[in-house]
DNA sequence: ATAGGGCTATTCTAAGATGGAATAGCTGCT
DNA sequence: AGCAGCTATTCCATCTTAGAATAGCCCTAT
């Protein structure tokens, strides 16, 4: 899986409350909440409960309602909360630019979300990012002028700008108590 | 087009010489060269071919060579060349984070192969960064301290490390006088 | 010779993603 | 009743994508 997948975060709202279809795509497409991080079509969050209830992860119970048409209410399984833990307490993160932005900040969300506590996932992700930048710096000094070592170049900064980051980020979920 | 497409970065190569498929997919896996931005795998670059000719801006031509399968050579229409020269002097390039690393690299490979004139390039590159930078900062000073904002965060960090490189990237391309 | 191994070169196929239209239940208004 | 408009889900046609399959060509060993 090179790309992320909006799959355990949805998971995680789950985890979070039981919830259908339609109600998770509010929260998709509000950019207040994911909406910030993920870009869903209708269609994408009925195929990923599919495949999620296919996995044996959520199991989904048509419910009615008196005011509106039937809904089909997902809610998470033991494996999925397991799953879902897994996910959390990932030891070894993706340092890649698109994951950090998408997947990291998904499981800051969900975290949060959930109460579970955020500073070892954080200390995780900055880990994550430091052995990834030690492994450019190492390919930078047998580095060409091609292409490939603008890219590089490219890549340094951008690990570079996330690692900063994440640390404005840390004092700002864990502000600094005062002296 | 959300996602950037290799389709510009191929007229290019054809452009610099007539080539088949084969030949392409080395360039695009060889790291030193366009290895290094995309990631394409062999139906893919049939797959753009097919679709560049549909369009019109390239013409393949079966081609019979006496220690190897025949093949099929793929050369630039005047179409093709009108589109690639749009490509490469578009106003208005991306600032998106993706397609700066492999749009923006693209054609500062493809300008270099075909010796053409990469300031103006990179100049515009830098003002739509710039753009999108004060756009961003806009949207912070009305940011909350939720999910949103972090994102916000992270996207300024990575645009204004864009911009850093892009004048080191510069003076790498066009070296100062030295005094 | 010829069978096989290893290149070059392209096509095929099946699975999955995607956006948008279609469907369908429900309420309230005219 | 009929229609507009909201909620909720499914359907569909199209496009990607990875990898397998096909196939021409050369060389070597038996």
């Amino acid at each position: 899986m090179a790309v992320p997948t909006p799959d355990e975060t949805i998971l995680g709202l789950l985890a979070y409350q039981a919830q259908h279809g339609y109600q998770l795509l509010d929260t998709f497409q509000n950019p207040t909440q994911l909406g910030a991080v993920w870009h869903m079509s209708t269609s994408q969050i009925y195929a990923v409960l599919k495949r999620l209830e296919q996995q044996g992860w959520i199991q989904g119970q048509s419910v009615d309602v008196d005011d509106a048409p039937p809904r089909i209410e997902y809610r998470l399984s033991a494996p999925g909360q397991q799953r879902l833990d897994q996910w959390l307490n990932d030891p070894q993160p993706s340092a890649s630019i698109r994951r950090v932005r998408v997947e990291f900040l998904s499981r800051l969300y969900i975290a949060h979300l959930l109460k579970h506590p955020a500073q070892a996932l954080i200390a995780r992700q900055r880990a994550a990012c430091e052995v990834e930048h030690a492994r450019l710096m190492t390919q930078r000094e047998q580095s060409d002028s091609s292409i490939g070592g603008l890219a590089l170049e490219l890549h340094i900064a951008q690990i570079e700008a996330i690692l900063q980051w994440i640390n404005r980020c840390e004092t700002r979920v864990y502000p600094p108590t005062h002296a």
